[in-house]
DNA sequence: GTTGATTGGGCTAGTCTCAGACCATTGAGG
DNA sequence: CCTCAATGGTCTGAGACTAGCCCAATCAAC
């Protein structure tokens, strides 16, 4: 056997697609893919875009809705609106969210985000943007900067999903958007210090005027140390 | 809406249990996880490893065995054993294979490629090798320097998993063995000049060099290099 | 008000998938 | 030759999942 079969002969399948379905909603909740008091699409069509049957979202929205995390109403201008409100954040949760996933599990999500966002930055900065493209990404950038407390943490992921989605690779905008997911409860139960933030700031400034700049090298650079610094926050409260 | 609701909001499952595992397996043995004359695990095992039924496993078997792919025994000492050989290569059917994927998804699958490999070399690069994994490396190399036409794609891609795979991140390695089966059609129908093998020699070279030197730019410039050339040759025979 | 479009709520018949048990075949070792 | 462990082959009952249909509620527009 010349080769290592645990890679290739993996699970087919996560879970049941009512599991599977709830995961998949919860993740959209809470990195705010639809913002609280926002409602997701209606049921036919969320349906088809899942790839499952009315039937197993049916019971995925209502198990989302007795968790507290949608209200469903009926009749036209009706469906199921956003009610959850992400926490606070607060360090108290922190060790809980590592002991949850595992010390192996966030070793391996944080090489992975740092791999595909890194990449990411880079492709796009070697692609020629449309005024437009450009537009969307500074205005990411500067909503982020105005972000409150409240919004930061949705703003934040969609400034950098903007970049994964920018670079037109529908593979690496997915790829992004999972370890982006695998980091979100740690990143959620960090404290977000005033410190941190202007880091964070300047940082992202750096990524956007690398991107704009054409400098792939950079903008990897920028991307790198940004990351490098989020792991570093996470390795020093957990230490 | 804040975000793009497509890259989360997408199909949680690509198709039924037995169309998933028939293209598991095929991709398996079309990269040669299990070469020639080799068997795989025994059903128990597999649909276990799989995440499905034996049911389901048995009647993904089954295809593949009335395909010809696969040599079914029954008995102990029996299973079911690889009969498919890799085709010689040649340029007849690259066009077709590029139009069975779209133009589109081969420009997704070679950035996303070009991503995943240079995230994984220079994640390597970083890290500290162990005697036993530079062992395996520099194996990984020789074998495939002293291989002949019917084992080079394999072994090209054993050398390029394995890379992936020393990183210690399932997340990347999984992503990079994805990426590779997106190409493996294309890179398959690319007829084997020995020019351009003189010359992914060299740059494979190159990329154990930088790896075993910790040099993460090198690496990843290595690895970029290579990838583009790759790339180039699909393109030179596109056009 | 009445209407009509839109949306969630619910039902049914049929298919897919599963877990587990048991049967059939093979071949190495005694 | 016989035995027995390993392996594929088969069946069954239960549960998950689906497609399609119709009902019920809501509310803007008329």
């Amino acid at each position: 056997m010349t080769m290592n079969p645990l890679t290739m002969l993996r699970p087919v399948r996560a879970g049941n697609a009512f599991e599977e379905t709830v995961e998949r909603l919860l993740q959209a909740i809470k990195l705010g893919v639809v913002g609280p008091g926002e409602k997701l699409p209606p049921e036919r069509e969320l349906a088809v875009q899942l790839g499952i049957s009315r039937v197993t979202l049916r019971e995925a929205i209502r198990a989302l809705q007795e968790a507290g995390y949608l209200d469903v109403r009926r009749g036209r201008y009706g469906g199921a609106f956003v009610t959850y409100v992400p926490p606070p954040p607060g360090q108290g949760d922190l060790r809980k969210a590592v002991a949850d996933m595992g010390l192996a599990d966030l070793s391996d999500a944080l090489t992975f985000r740092m791999a595909v966002e890194c990449g990411a930055a880079e492709v796009l900065a070697t692609s020629e943007l449309t005024d437009e493209q450009q537009a969307l990404l500074r205005r990411r950038l500067s909503e982020l900067n105005e972000a409150g407390v409240e919004d930061y943490r949705r703003l934040d992921t969609a400034f950098h999903l903007s970049i994964a989605e920018l670079t037109g690779s529908p593979l690496l905008a997915t790829a992004c958007a999972d370890a982006r997911l695998r980091v979100s409860d740690l990143l959620n139960a960090i404290p977000m210090l005033h410190v941190n933030l202007e880091h964070a700031a300047v940082q992202h400034q750096a990524i956007v005027a690398a991107i704009l700049a054409g400098d792939p090298d950079a903008a990897r650079r920028a991307v790198a140390e940004h990351l490098e610094g989020t792991a570093a926050l996470l390795r020093a409260f957990l230490s």
